[in-house]
This record gives C-alpha cells, structure tokens and sequence, in this order.
DNA sequence: ACTAATTGGTGGACAAAAGCCACCATTTAG
DNA sequence: CTAAATGGTGGCTTTTGTCCACCAATTAGT
C-alpha cells in the first residue's frame, strides 16, 4: 500500500468521521446526552451486556460508565440485576422505555445516512453500499480489535 | 435504499468511526490535545484559515476554538495575525514548528491505517482501497455539506 | 483449603473538553 | 447613518472523562 493510497484513505476518514459527527451531534436533541446515548445503543446492541463490556468497547472508563448507567437506571431506560454466574457482574437490560429510545436513536441515524446517500442517484447509492459493504467484510476479516461480546 | 441496506451502512458507520477513535486516542501521547491536534490539521488543511472557518468546519463552538488557538499560539505552533481585508478576522498560520507537529500527526494517522490494513493480505487491500476510494468520489459529488474554505 | 492476586463495580475528587451567554469591534444592509 | 450581522474573546457552567481507593466476588498458586 502506497502512500498515494493512504493519503486517500487518510482523505476518507477526515472527510467522513466528521460529516458523521457533525450529523450525529444535531441529532440527540434532548434528554439524553451523547455518552449516554452511546452506552444505550451498545447495551441494545450487545448479547449479556454489563458495565465492562461496554467500558471496554467504548474505551470508556469503568467509573464513568458505571455513573452513566446509574443516569440511564434513574431514567428508566436501563434495569440492573446481579449476575447469577459471577456474582460480580450486573446484567443490563432495557425497559420498554429504553428500547423505545434506542429504536428514536436509530431512526435519528438512518435518516442521517439518507441525508447522505439522497443526493446521488440510483447507481451511485448501488455504488456506495457495494463500497460499504465490501469494507465491512474486510474490516471483519482483519478485526484482531473489538470484542464484540 | 432499503432498510436492509442503511441497516448494513450504519453497522460500517459503528464499526469504523469506533475503530478509527479508538486507534486516534493512543495515539496523541503527549503535549497536545485531541481538539488541539484536530484545528491543527485544520489549519495545515485550510487556504487562508481563520478561526471561524475552523469552528464552523469542525462544528466547535467558537469561544472554544478561540481558545484553543489560544494555546496553540502559546505552544508556537501557530501565529495570529489581523487580516487586512476583514479586520476583524484573524488570519492563521503555522509555524515551521507547528508543521513538523502536523507532519508527526499525519505519519501517527498513517500508521494507524497499516495497522487496520496490514492484516489484509493484497488483494485484500487493493479491494480496501477500491471501496474507500470510490466513497470519496461520492461523498465528493453528493457533497452540499462541509464548507471547506 | 487458604491466602493472594485479579476482576467487576461503585463513589469521591478532580481535570479536561466543550457549550452557552454576554460583550466588543468591525462590517454589511436597510 | 442607524440597525443588524459577523468574527472574535472571556466568564461561567455542563459534560465528559480520569485517577484513586475501596468492596465483594472470583480465580490462581501452593
């Protein structure tokens, strides 16, 4: 790989991570703040979430996360139980209210992504899933980080 | 675009954004901030680069920006001085010291996209390069956001 | 089986990042 | 020629995040 060729990749990035955060950033109009959004979309998104899987894929630390969680249980979005095999561990599961949220979230998201793609025609918006999903393939396969679960 | 499809995009959009921040913060040891490091670049990126611009690109407040500068002025990496046409307006420059920090960020950026890339084998990588390639030229064309001077 | 080290989670104290508001100076519009 | 808009700065607050100490449970060493 070239320098040329990493000089687009670097291009992409810059360009793309900050129309996705400006876009992200006029979306949680309310309520919620951004961190807390985050760990509320990982808890949905996880099998048995807890405290420190979402602390380690968000590489957040354990303290902060642990502080977000007590806001998103004072909300009631998020119920805390123990564990039954490591009696350490609270299990996260989302209220009714919580999955309402995150489902606002994601509708919030898709339309960001429509914003995106909207402008290009037909072929073009082809173009840019077969691009996208190629990369998550190869983003997969190379995916020595982030444990999922 | 069906749901099947933004389902796929927003998963990439996970994904990547994650993977990117995550390498992005081990990777500012020392002196400089993240924020700082971003105007920074911002500044290296921009023609006549004036604090505004750099609020409005990044969507940081502009107190904030201000002070950033701010302490980059401090660091000498960057010179203020009032622009003629706009005065007003402060128009930015890099000191030969604060270039050689962009080019040490920029070599930091590189080698974290070998590290996602390297454990592609070349094939592989070409079809990476395809794909972010062909997402820049779109991202290009459907282009209405991001002001870029 | 028993102590020692490790791990999941919480809270206090604090630092850094970022936003809001009020304000000044200059520029632009009516 | 006043009124609105714009670029920039500083005070103050909120949000985000870190560091440390600690408890309870689990795991490892012997």
């Amino acid at each position: 790989m070239d320098d040329k060729q990493i000089e687009v990749i670097r291009h992409f990035n810059r360009e793309y991570t900050q129309r996705l955060g400006i876009l992200q950033k006029n979306v949680f109009n309310s309520e919620i703040s951004w961190a807390e959004a985050r760990v509320l979309m990982e808890i949905n998104y996880l099998q048995s979430p807890t405290p420190i899987k979402i602390s380690n894929n968000l590489e957040l630390d354990k303290s902060y996360v642990s502080r977000v969680i007590k806001r998103l249980n004072k909300l009631s979005y998020v119920e805390k139980t123990t564990s039954e095999e490591d009696k350490r561990a609270k299990l996260l599961v989302l209220t009714p209210t919580g999955r309402t949220v995150v489902q606002q979230l994601n509708t919030n998201s898709d339309e960001q992504i429509q914003s995106i793609v909207n402008n290009l025609d037909n072929e073009e918006q082809e173009a840019f899933y077969q691009s996208i999903n190629t990369l998550n393939k190869l983003l997969a396969k190379g995916g020595i980080n982030h444990v999922e679960d």
